[in-house]
DNA sequence: GGGTATGTTTATTAATTTTTGAACGTTAAA
DNA sequence: TTTAACGTTCAAAAATTAATAAACATACCC
Protein backbone atom coordinates (compact mmCIF):
# COMPACT_ATOMS: atom_id res chain seq x y z
CA UNK A 1 0.00 0.00 0.00
CA UNK A 2 1.27 3.22 -0.83
CA UNK A 3 1.91 6.62 1.43
CA UNK A 4 -1.87 7.85 0.93
CA UNK A 5 -3.45 4.98 1.40
CA UNK A 6 -1.69 3.76 4.37
CA UNK A 7 -2.04 7.11 6.49
CA UNK A 8 -5.85 6.80 5.47
CA UNK A 9 -6.76 3.58 6.33
CA UNK A 10 -5.25 3.87 9.73
CA UNK A 11 -6.91 7.14 9.70
CA UNK A 12 -10.18 5.21 9.30
CA UNK A 13 -9.98 2.90 11.52
CA UNK A 14 -8.90 4.79 14.53
CA UNK A 15 -11.88 6.61 13.68
CA UNK A 16 -13.96 3.54 14.12
CA UNK A 17 -12.19 3.09 17.66
CA UNK A 18 -13.17 7.00 18.64
CA UNK A 19 -16.51 6.41 17.45
CA UNK A 20 -16.86 3.16 19.43
CA UNK A 21 -15.30 4.78 22.36
CA UNK A 22 -17.86 7.16 22.91
CA UNK A 23 -20.38 4.39 22.32
CA UNK A 24 -21.17 5.32 19.17
CA UNK A 25 -21.00 2.86 16.02
CA UNK A 26 -18.05 1.81 14.71
CA UNK A 27 -19.25 2.60 10.76
CA UNK A 28 -20.00 6.54 11.79
CA UNK A 29 -16.48 7.18 12.78
CA UNK A 30 -15.05 4.97 9.21
CA UNK A 31 -17.17 6.37 7.14
CA UNK A 32 -16.71 10.12 8.54
CA UNK A 33 -12.59 9.75 8.34
CA UNK A 34 -12.55 8.02 5.13
CA UNK A 35 -15.02 10.80 3.57
CA UNK A 36 -12.59 13.24 5.69
CA UNK A 37 -9.90 12.24 3.97
CA UNK A 38 -11.20 11.83 0.31
CA UNK A 39 -10.63 14.32 -2.25
CA UNK A 40 -13.91 13.50 -3.85
CA UNK A 41 -17.82 13.00 -2.44
CA UNK A 42 -17.92 9.26 -2.42
CA UNK A 43 -21.05 7.19 -3.63
CA UNK A 44 -22.41 4.42 -1.21
CA UNK A 45 -21.17 1.53 -3.27
CA UNK A 46 -17.74 3.02 -3.40
CA UNK A 47 -18.46 3.77 0.88
CA UNK A 48 -19.09 0.00 1.01
CA UNK A 49 -16.75 -1.23 -1.10
CA UNK A 50 -13.61 0.80 0.53
CA UNK A 51 -15.17 -0.25 4.04
CA UNK A 52 -16.10 -3.79 2.92
CA UNK A 53 -19.49 -3.30 4.30
CA UNK A 54 -22.91 -3.87 2.57
CA UNK A 55 -24.85 -0.80 0.78
CA UNK A 56 -27.39 -1.00 3.53
CA UNK A 57 -25.22 -0.55 6.51
CA UNK A 58 -23.37 2.46 4.60
CA UNK A 59 -27.02 4.24 3.55
CA UNK A 60 -27.62 4.01 6.93
CA UNK A 61 -24.78 4.97 8.74
CA UNK A 62 -24.42 7.98 6.01
CA UNK A 63 -27.77 9.33 7.05
CA UNK A 64 -27.31 9.18 10.57
CA UNK A 65 -24.11 11.49 10.02
CA UNK A 66 -26.13 13.72 7.34
CA UNK A 67 -28.70 14.31 10.32
CA UNK A 68 -25.69 15.37 12.36
CA UNK A 69 -24.52 17.77 9.77
CA UNK A 70 -20.95 15.91 9.77
CA UNK A 71 -21.73 14.97 6.43
CA UNK A 72 -23.67 16.08 3.47
CA UNK A 73 -25.27 14.92 0.08
CA UNK A 74 -23.96 16.20 -2.91
CA UNK A 75 -25.32 15.92 -6.31
CA UNK A 76 -23.39 15.38 -9.37
CA UNK A 77 -24.82 16.33 -12.67
CA UNK A 78 -25.74 13.64 -15.23
CA UNK A 79 -25.22 11.02 -12.30
CA UNK A 80 -28.68 10.02 -10.43
CA UNK A 81 -26.07 8.27 -7.34
CA UNK A 82 -26.10 10.49 -4.68
CA UNK A 83 -22.60 11.54 -3.35
CA UNK A 84 -21.42 12.31 0.37
CA UNK A 85 -18.56 14.62 1.73
CA UNK A 86 -16.86 15.37 4.71
CA UNK A 87 -18.19 18.21 6.59
CA UNK A 88 -14.83 19.71 7.13
CA UNK A 89 -15.52 22.89 8.83
CA UNK A 90 -15.94 21.65 12.90
CA UNK A 91 -18.16 24.88 13.89
CA UNK A 92 -21.04 23.96 11.05
CA UNK A 93 -21.04 20.35 12.88
CA UNK A 94 -20.67 21.51 16.44
CA UNK A 95 -23.79 23.97 15.31
CA UNK A 96 -25.51 22.11 12.55
CA UNK A 97 -26.01 18.76 15.14
CA UNK A 98 -24.17 18.14 18.16
CA UNK A 99 -24.83 21.78 19.80
CA UNK A 100 -28.34 21.65 19.39
CA UNK A 101 -28.67 17.77 20.06
CA UNK A 102 -26.92 18.20 23.77
CA UNK A 103 -29.34 21.61 24.61
CA UNK A 104 -32.36 19.22 23.54
CA UNK A 105 -31.08 16.96 26.31
CA UNK A 106 -30.54 19.83 28.45
CA UNK A 107 -33.81 21.18 27.80
CA UNK A 108 -35.72 17.29 28.77
CA UNK A 109 -33.49 17.64 32.11
CA UNK A 110 -35.10 20.26 33.05
CA UNK A 111 -38.25 19.39 32.35
CA UNK A 112 -37.62 16.44 34.06
CA UNK A 113 -36.68 18.19 36.87
CA UNK A 114 -39.49 20.73 37.06
CA UNK A 115 -41.48 17.17 36.99
CA UNK A 116 -39.88 15.35 40.00
CA UNK A 117 -40.45 18.68 42.09
CA UNK A 118 -43.74 18.91 41.32
CA UNK A 119 -44.60 14.97 42.25
CA UNK A 120 -42.27 16.31 46.08
CA UNK A 121 -44.42 18.99 46.54
CA UNK A 122 -47.84 17.61 46.10
CA UNK A 123 -47.11 14.34 47.74
CA UNK A 124 -46.46 13.58 51.31
CA UNK A 125 -43.93 12.10 53.19
CA UNK A 126 -41.56 13.05 56.03
CA UNK A 127 -41.13 16.84 55.75
CA UNK A 128 -36.96 16.21 56.79
CA UNK A 129 -36.96 13.84 53.63
CA UNK A 130 -38.81 16.28 51.57
CA UNK A 131 -36.49 19.54 52.37
CA UNK A 132 -33.43 17.14 51.34
CA UNK A 133 -34.29 15.90 48.13
CA UNK A 134 -35.77 19.57 47.42
CA UNK A 135 -32.01 20.87 48.02
CA UNK A 136 -30.81 18.27 45.79
CA UNK A 137 -33.58 18.99 43.24
CA UNK A 138 -32.04 22.58 43.28
CA UNK A 139 -28.77 21.24 43.10
CA UNK A 140 -28.66 19.50 40.34
CA UNK A 141 -31.13 22.39 38.23
CA UNK A 142 -28.18 24.46 39.05
CA UNK A 143 -25.62 22.26 37.23
CA UNK A 144 -27.92 21.82 34.50
CA UNK A 145 -27.91 25.55 34.28
CA UNK A 146 -24.55 25.95 34.22
CA UNK A 147 -23.33 23.32 32.07
CA UNK A 148 -25.89 25.44 29.66
CA UNK A 149 -24.06 28.51 30.09
CA UNK A 150 -21.17 26.75 29.42
CA UNK A 151 -22.63 25.64 26.04
CA UNK A 152 -24.10 28.24 25.13
CA UNK A 153 -21.16 31.05 25.85
CA UNK A 154 -19.86 32.75 22.97
CA UNK A 155 -15.81 32.12 25.02
CA UNK A 156 -16.34 28.88 24.09
CA UNK A 157 -17.25 28.65 20.88
CA UNK A 158 -14.70 31.33 19.78
CA UNK A 159 -11.95 28.87 21.21
CA UNK A 160 -12.99 26.77 18.24
CA UNK B 1 -46.14 6.50 47.06
CA UNK B 2 -45.00 9.56 49.15
CA UNK B 3 -43.95 13.00 47.45
CA UNK B 4 -40.26 12.20 48.33
CA UNK B 5 -40.15 8.40 47.12
CA UNK B 6 -42.13 9.46 43.36
CA UNK B 7 -40.06 12.24 42.88
CA UNK B 8 -36.75 9.68 43.44
CA UNK B 9 -37.87 7.54 41.24
CA UNK B 10 -38.79 9.72 38.81
CA UNK B 11 -35.09 10.79 38.79
CA UNK B 12 -33.78 7.54 38.74
CA UNK B 13 -35.52 6.71 35.99
CA UNK B 14 -34.57 9.68 34.08
CA UNK B 15 -31.06 9.00 34.92
CA UNK B 16 -31.24 5.84 33.03
CA UNK B 17 -32.60 7.35 30.16
CA UNK B 18 -29.95 10.06 29.87
CA UNK B 19 -26.83 7.51 30.38
CA UNK B 20 -28.70 5.42 27.69
CA UNK B 21 -28.98 8.41 25.59
CA UNK B 22 -25.05 8.79 25.52
CA UNK B 23 -24.62 5.07 25.23
CA UNK B 24 -23.94 4.23 28.64
CA UNK B 25 -24.80 1.20 30.72
CA UNK B 26 -28.45 2.45 31.83
CA UNK B 27 -27.52 1.72 35.43
CA UNK B 28 -24.94 4.03 35.98
CA UNK B 29 -27.15 6.32 35.78
CA UNK B 30 -29.80 4.65 37.77
CA UNK B 31 -27.33 4.01 40.59
CA UNK B 32 -25.73 7.51 40.70
CA UNK B 33 -29.11 9.30 40.55
CA UNK B 34 -30.44 7.21 43.92
CA UNK B 35 -27.20 7.63 45.78
CA UNK B 36 -27.62 11.23 44.82
CA UNK B 37 -30.89 11.35 46.25
CA UNK B 38 -30.67 10.05 48.99
CA UNK B 39 -29.80 11.26 52.53
CA UNK B 40 -27.32 7.99 53.51
CA UNK B 41 -24.73 5.92 51.48
CA UNK B 42 -26.22 2.68 50.29
CA UNK B 43 -24.73 -1.20 50.41
CA UNK B 44 -24.74 -2.95 47.40
CA UNK B 45 -27.61 -5.05 49.04
CA UNK B 46 -29.55 -2.10 49.12
CA UNK B 47 -29.07 -0.52 45.44
CA UNK B 48 -29.68 -3.78 44.39
CA UNK B 49 -33.04 -4.01 46.45
CA UNK B 50 -34.11 -0.71 45.21
CA UNK B 51 -33.70 -1.13 41.74
CA UNK B 52 -34.68 -4.75 41.50
CA UNK B 53 -31.38 -6.19 40.05
CA UNK B 54 -28.58 -8.24 40.98
CA UNK B 55 -25.83 -7.93 43.25
CA UNK B 56 -23.39 -8.95 41.10
CA UNK B 57 -24.91 -5.89 38.72
CA UNK B 58 -24.78 -3.56 41.05
CA UNK B 59 -21.52 -4.52 42.14
CA UNK B 60 -20.05 -3.52 38.68
CA UNK B 61 -21.50 -0.76 37.90
CA UNK B 62 -20.84 1.10 41.22
CA UNK B 63 -17.27 0.22 40.56
CA UNK B 64 -17.60 1.47 37.26
CA UNK B 65 -19.06 5.08 38.60
CA UNK B 66 -16.17 4.90 41.37
CA UNK B 67 -13.63 4.92 38.88
CA UNK B 68 -14.96 7.84 37.24
CA UNK B 69 -14.92 9.55 40.08
CA UNK B 70 -18.80 9.73 40.27
CA UNK B 71 -19.30 7.81 43.93
CA UNK B 72 -16.94 7.15 46.73
CA UNK B 73 -16.90 4.41 48.63
CA UNK B 74 -17.68 4.89 52.56
CA UNK B 75 -16.88 3.02 55.56
CA UNK B 76 -19.71 3.03 58.25
CA UNK B 77 -18.07 1.75 61.51
CA UNK B 78 -18.30 -1.58 62.94
CA UNK B 79 -20.11 -2.76 59.67
CA UNK B 80 -18.05 -4.71 56.98
CA UNK B 81 -20.27 -3.34 54.16
CA UNK B 82 -19.06 -1.37 51.72
CA UNK B 83 -21.33 2.02 51.05
CA UNK B 84 -21.55 4.05 48.09
CA UNK B 85 -22.18 7.65 48.13
CA UNK B 86 -22.57 10.16 45.24
CA UNK B 87 -19.94 12.63 44.79
CA UNK B 88 -22.38 16.04 44.28
CA UNK B 89 -19.49 18.17 43.63
CA UNK B 90 -19.38 18.56 39.72
CA UNK B 91 -16.19 19.62 39.34
CA UNK B 92 -14.93 17.35 41.33
CA UNK B 93 -16.47 14.75 39.15
CA UNK B 94 -15.01 16.61 36.20
CA UNK B 95 -11.59 16.31 37.32
CA UNK B 96 -11.61 13.06 38.64
CA UNK B 97 -12.82 11.13 36.28
CA UNK B 98 -14.29 13.05 32.98
CA UNK B 99 -11.62 15.54 31.77
CA UNK B 100 -9.10 12.81 32.38
CA UNK B 101 -10.94 10.54 30.35
CA UNK B 102 -11.00 12.89 27.54
CA UNK B 103 -7.94 14.46 27.65
CA UNK B 104 -6.45 10.96 27.25
CA UNK B 105 -8.69 10.32 24.03
CA UNK B 106 -7.41 13.20 22.74
CA UNK B 107 -3.93 12.52 23.77
CA UNK B 108 -4.32 9.18 21.57
CA UNK B 109 -5.29 11.41 18.58
CA UNK B 110 -2.11 12.61 18.85
CA UNK B 111 -0.52 9.98 18.60
CA UNK B 112 -2.67 8.31 15.63
CA UNK B 113 -2.24 11.32 13.72
CA UNK B 114 1.65 11.77 13.97
CA UNK B 115 1.61 7.57 12.99
CA UNK B 116 -0.36 8.56 10.08
CA UNK B 117 1.75 11.44 8.78
CA UNK B 118 4.64 9.02 8.99
CA UNK B 119 3.40 6.40 6.80
CA UNK B 120 2.66 9.45 4.50
CA UNK B 121 5.98 10.57 4.54
CA UNK B 122 7.09 7.63 4.29
CA UNK B 123 5.13 5.68 1.76
CA UNK B 124 5.41 6.69 -2.04
CA UNK B 125 2.21 7.95 -3.97
CA UNK B 126 0.73 10.48 -6.34
CA UNK B 127 2.64 13.96 -4.79
CA UNK B 128 -1.13 15.17 -5.42
CA UNK B 129 -2.56 13.01 -3.09
CA UNK B 130 -0.14 13.17 -0.93
CA UNK B 131 -0.40 16.74 -0.56
CA UNK B 132 -4.14 16.54 0.05
CA UNK B 133 -4.26 14.08 2.72
CA UNK B 134 -1.08 16.08 4.51
CA UNK B 135 -3.35 19.20 4.50
CA UNK B 136 -6.41 17.33 6.25
CA UNK B 137 -3.90 15.91 8.98
CA UNK B 138 -3.08 18.98 9.49
CA UNK B 139 -6.48 20.17 9.51
CA UNK B 140 -7.56 17.27 11.84
CA UNK B 141 -4.41 18.01 14.40
CA UNK B 142 -5.66 21.95 14.59
CA UNK B 143 -9.31 21.34 15.61
CA UNK B 144 -7.68 18.20 17.77
CA UNK B 145 -5.25 20.66 19.50
CA UNK B 146 -8.09 23.55 19.94
CA UNK B 147 -10.41 21.13 21.29
CA UNK B 148 -7.89 20.30 24.50
CA UNK B 149 -7.44 24.00 24.58
CA UNK B 150 -10.72 24.20 25.50
CA UNK B 151 -11.24 21.48 27.86
CA UNK B 152 -8.15 23.13 29.62
CA UNK B 153 -9.22 26.18 29.55
CA UNK B 154 -9.62 28.20 33.33
CA UNK B 155 -12.77 30.08 31.55
CA UNK B 156 -14.25 27.28 30.92
CA UNK B 157 -14.31 25.63 34.48
CA UNK B 158 -15.08 29.53 36.18
CA UNK B 159 -18.57 28.69 34.46
CA UNK B 160 -18.92 25.51 36.67
C1' DG C 1 -9.90 -23.54 63.14
C1' DG C 2 -15.11 -23.37 61.48
C1' DG C 3 -18.78 -20.39 60.22
C1' DT C 4 -20.73 -16.28 58.18
C1' DA C 5 -21.24 -12.10 55.82
C1' DT C 6 -19.20 -9.70 52.32
C1' DG C 7 -17.67 -8.22 47.42
C1' DT C 8 -15.90 -9.98 43.12
C1' DT C 9 -15.27 -13.05 39.25
C1' DT C 10 -16.93 -16.27 36.04
C1' DA C 11 -19.68 -18.91 32.89
C1' DT C 12 -24.07 -18.73 31.09
C1' DT C 13 -28.25 -16.71 29.56
C1' DA C 14 -30.87 -12.82 27.92
C1' DA C 15 -31.33 -8.66 25.52
C1' DT C 16 -29.83 -5.39 22.39
C1' DT C 17 -27.49 -3.66 18.54
C1' DT C 18 -25.32 -4.23 14.17
C1' DT C 19 -25.11 -6.14 9.72
C1' DT C 20 -26.83 -8.10 5.90
C1' DG C 21 -29.30 -9.92 1.60
C1' DA C 22 -33.37 -9.53 -0.45
C1' DA C 23 -37.56 -7.12 -1.41
C1' DC C 24 -39.37 -2.74 -2.50
C1' DG C 25 -40.23 1.75 -4.52
C1' DT C 26 -38.68 5.39 -7.48
C1' DT C 27 -36.61 7.61 -11.16
C1' DA C 28 -34.92 8.16 -15.55
C1' DA C 29 -33.06 6.30 -19.61
C1' DA C 30 -33.93 3.25 -23.57
C1' DT D 1 -43.70 0.94 -21.32
C1' DT D 2 -39.86 -1.72 -20.14
C1' DT D 3 -35.59 -1.92 -18.09
C1' DA D 4 -31.91 -0.70 -15.23
C1' DA D 5 -29.80 1.85 -11.60
C1' DC D 6 -30.45 3.62 -7.56
C1' DG D 7 -31.46 4.32 -2.25
C1' DT D 8 -34.21 2.61 1.38
C1' DT D 9 -36.69 -0.64 4.24
C1' DC D 10 -37.34 -5.01 6.33
C1' DA D 11 -36.79 -9.45 8.42
C1' DA D 12 -33.43 -12.47 9.77
C1' DA D 13 -28.64 -13.63 11.23
C1' DA D 14 -24.56 -12.40 13.64
C1' DA D 15 -22.18 -10.04 17.00
C1' DT D 16 -21.93 -7.56 21.02
C1' DT D 17 -23.25 -6.14 25.51
C1' DA D 18 -25.84 -6.55 29.82
C1' DA D 19 -27.51 -9.29 33.57
C1' DT D 20 -27.63 -13.13 36.27
C1' DA D 21 -26.84 -17.10 39.48
C1' DA D 22 -23.43 -19.64 41.26
C1' DA D 23 -18.74 -20.29 42.49
C1' DC D 24 -15.02 -18.09 44.64
C1' DA D 25 -12.20 -15.26 47.70
C1' DT D 26 -11.60 -12.56 51.75
C1' DA D 27 -12.19 -10.73 56.17
C1' DC D 28 -14.19 -11.05 60.46
C1' DC D 29 -16.35 -13.24 64.41
C1' DC D 30 -16.80 -16.97 67.68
Amino acid sequence: MNGPQAAKWEMVEAGGRTAQSFGLNRLLGQIYMLLFLSREAMSLDQIAAQLGISKASASIASRQLESWGAVRRVWMKGDRKSYYAAETNLLRIVDGGLLPSLLKKLHSARIQIERSRRLLEEGDGDPDQKRFIRVRLDQAESYRSKIEALLENPIVRRIL
